[in-house]
DNA sequence: ACCTGAACACCGTTCAAGT
DNA sequence: ACCTGAACACCGTTCAAGT
């Protein structure tokens, strides 16, 4: 009996708010976002769905948390540095990384209006490196704002537009609806089609960087390539 | 009987998936994403929800089409114009416009994973202008997705974490979860807090179209202020 | 303190009628 | 050709029990 008690009791772990965020991540990264129910959260816990509200408030509590959690990886995943350049860099790769490991649920980030401690961290950590480093602290936010808005708008793109996973075939007919004109055909072959994410996502980032360089530290500018 | 017959038949004209299309916008602009349904959708045409889908499809159907219809908003917004850089800017701007315009639908556009035609015929032209002003045209189409993501990405990010319309009070505390610390308060108030938007997503802008030009046409590029 | 059965209003969608 | 009644499985959420 005790053996099968051990079997059983693999889900056992008492249920908390925490637990039932990250089973809703692993959810929704694995099944869609559409597909999330607290239904079936509550059956991939082990647990009837009514359980949970012994927990979270409802359902969009739930997709906060999963938006704050996402947040959290953004936060351990970029350190500030001593050189700003590189640490704003890192800040941006670290969006850009989560969004494209969580697809499905890195659109919660535009639809959840809640501001997540972890997101609020992050910012407070990277505007005091670049104020360390000379910035002035408006221009700290606003080199903040304008990166992050790029790093998720690129990764989103990215994450909506690109054409399956690394290893398949181009298949851009998937992304166009059945009566598609035959001339916008190769428009989004070369607009969605395969092209080197990574290095266009790095160019766009240094020329905001370089930008904000010559306009916000004339003292610190080098002569560009 | 005629003139109560006229008063009814407000709603008469014959449904229609485009009809359909826009009361979906419409609803979707005053209530919300998460209010629409397919029962409110068709009181809203004065018909049950069961009488649509001799028009569309289903549900999915009738949000792609609402992306498709913003999207016609941007291409008849961003004409292209003989200056390349101008007609550029003018489609970032109608982009920006779009979202702030449809805030509550604007998120679609990362969910709704079809390209609509739209979108596709105002890419068609801008790279045909790009090209037509001598930028090689792989580097036309980068141009377009880093400009087209920056545009999206900032104003997702104005929308979710803007606070209230222009006239309102701050009220930053209302993006913050009750339990946020005191010392992230400030860091929320500079980050997401009245700044001027407009001006910030120009720099921005101006930031990527002036990098481009240095590297994609020295011949034309001129001295920075 | 936490889980559940029963129940509610609502949802997307189908299908066999109605006209 | 287009609308509808009835019906289905599913959804979010509540509340009064159960333990």
């Amino acid at each position: 009996v005790s053996t099968q008690e051990a079997l059983e009791a693999r889900p056992r772990s008492p249920l908390s708010r925490e637990r039932i965020v990250r089973a809703a991540l692993d959810y929704i990264d694995a099944n869609g976002l559409d597909a999330l129910s607290m239904h079936k959260l509550g059956a991939e816990l082990g647990v009837k769905a009514m359980s949970l509200y012994n927990h979270v408030a409802n359902k969009d509590d739930v997709l906060d948390g999963v938006v704050e959690l996402m947040w959290t990886e953004v936060e351990t995943d970029a350190p500030v540095k001593d050189d700003w350049r590189a640490g704003t860099r890192a800040l941006a790769n670290a969006m850009r990384d989560m969004v494209r490991r969580h697809p499905n649920a890195a659109t919660l980030t535009t639809t959840q209006s809640y501001m997540p401690q972890s997101a609020l961290r992050t910012v407070q950590r990277h505007v005091a490196a670049l104020t360390t480093a000379g910035l002035r602290e408006d221009l700290a936010y606003a080199l903040l704002r304008t990166v992050t808005s790029y790093a998720l708008g690129s990764a989103y793109s990215e994450v909506a537009w690109s054409t399956g996973q690394p290893g398949c075939a181009p298949a851009v007919s998937d992304l166009l609806r059945p009566g598609t004109p035959e001339d916008l055909i190769p428009v989004a072959n070369d607009f969605c089609g395969r092209y080197d994410y990574d290095n266009e996502f790095r160019l766009g980032l240094d020329l905001m960087l370089r930008g904000v360089e010559q306009q916000a530290c004339p003292d610190a500018a080098k002569s560009a390539t």
